[in-house]
DNA sequence: TTTTTTCCGTAACTATAGGTACGAAAATAT
DNA sequence: ATATTTTCGTACCTATAGTTACGGAAAAAA
């Protein structure tokens, strides 16, 4: 928790941190977080090898920072949509407009590299692991949250809350899964609007 | 489509094919299609590289034929299940079953190499990637096939044929993702009844 | 100006992976 | 026996990835 001892003594630092952080982002994002070297990093950043370990330590540092810069990105976003106080059909909606956003007008990759990290999570160092458990276990207790909440309101089909945070995280995982594979914009939202309609009282109803 | 044109002459064939091909399955399956090199399988099969790629051609044409044994070993029976003429609650209750066996006890490892080259189909060769199309197509074939049957029998709700056999899809990939987060059969089962449940008039029993 | 501190980046190291050159070995045919 | 055919497997090649040794550069302090 320190902060920098000598703010200003030799050599000034010329890496950009974020700027290296969110090249990372992007293309672990964009092509696996396992298909993207150190070294393609650097080259697309103009920073050397040493810099980047010098700032994150590792691969696996590097990794878990960038999970971390993911979580506050689009993983925390998720959350305030799915904790917010409102009807739960509406944050249905809004799960699912999220979840099917259009990625190439907002110049972001399809797919959620939270997901493709859990996927591959034994390419994956320690302490990248032990970020992503931590996400999952929060993304699944702000489900968990809403669950009950909807629960007390009637909103909600007799369902385990646990069995449903996990069926709901499920959807997610697969939603992400078939955007990367190509599956158009509306039909993801369709298969996201049985699937996820199903948790609530007679709300089967979709939109051409 | 030749046979053998000489099958007599010449020095003796050693590889065995068929050794090679189910230590690469188990292993592809157990860590992942892109975690294990092809050293890897000829030290535990004894073969030799050279003799690996003579009979294979490439690592791309390994992993396409063990994909195709994949298929034969564990899809097709899936596939089997689906297009069964059963009533379409046992169909769900055996396609349930399948996707929940106790994997440890059948010596087979969790998840599915399926789910997981679908995965990481970028690190994976065009002929396996061609497979891997193929595969697919038939399952959501096979899920599209008894989804109209069990329409025409009134047990389905009205949904899309290909919206609801990409939900399918969607379910079965996630029960094997969370096979391999370490999920307990028990828990995966629940999650699945509820979701596939869903898809049949008011069929929402669950047992303990 | 010299020292001290801090960061810089070239050039290497190490390990692993996919892939192959090539001479030897084992069998049949002449 | 010799030639022919087919397969064998050691040893090597090449590329890439993660990682670091080390000498130098840039700034403030003495």
């Amino acid at each position: 928790m320190d902060q920098k001892p000598s703010p200003t003594r030799g050599r000034p630092k010329l890496l950009d941190r974020e700027q290296v952080l969110q090249t990372a982002l992007i293309e672990y994002w964009a092509k696996g977080p396992t298909n993207v070297s150190i070294g393609e990093i650097c080259k697309q950043t103009g920073a050397s090898k040493p810099g980047v370990y010098r700032e994150f330590g590792s691969d696996d540092g590097l990794k878990s920072n960038v999970l971390e810069a993911y979580r506050s990105f689009v993983i925390q976003p998720l959350i305030d949509i799915i904790v917010k106080d409102q009807p739960a059909a509406e944050t249905i909606d809004a799960i699912i407009g999220f979840m099917t956003q259009d990625r190439t007008a907002l110049g972001i990759p399809d797919g959620c590299l939270f997901v493709m990290m859990r996927a591959q999570s034994e390419h994956l160092g320690p302490s990248t692991c032990d970020k992503l458990n931590k996400v999952r276990h929060d993304l699944l207790a702000a489900y968990s949250a809403w669950i009950e909440r909807a629960k007390l309101h009637g909103e909600f089909i007799d369902i385990p809350t646990d069995i449903a945070a996990l069926l709901l995280d499920m959807q997610h995982g697969g939603a992400m899964r078939m955007q990367r594979e190509g599956v158009p914009r509306e039909t993801i939202e369709s298969v996201l609007r049985f699937a996820l309609g199903a948790l609530m009282f007679r709300d089967n109803a979709i939109r051409p």
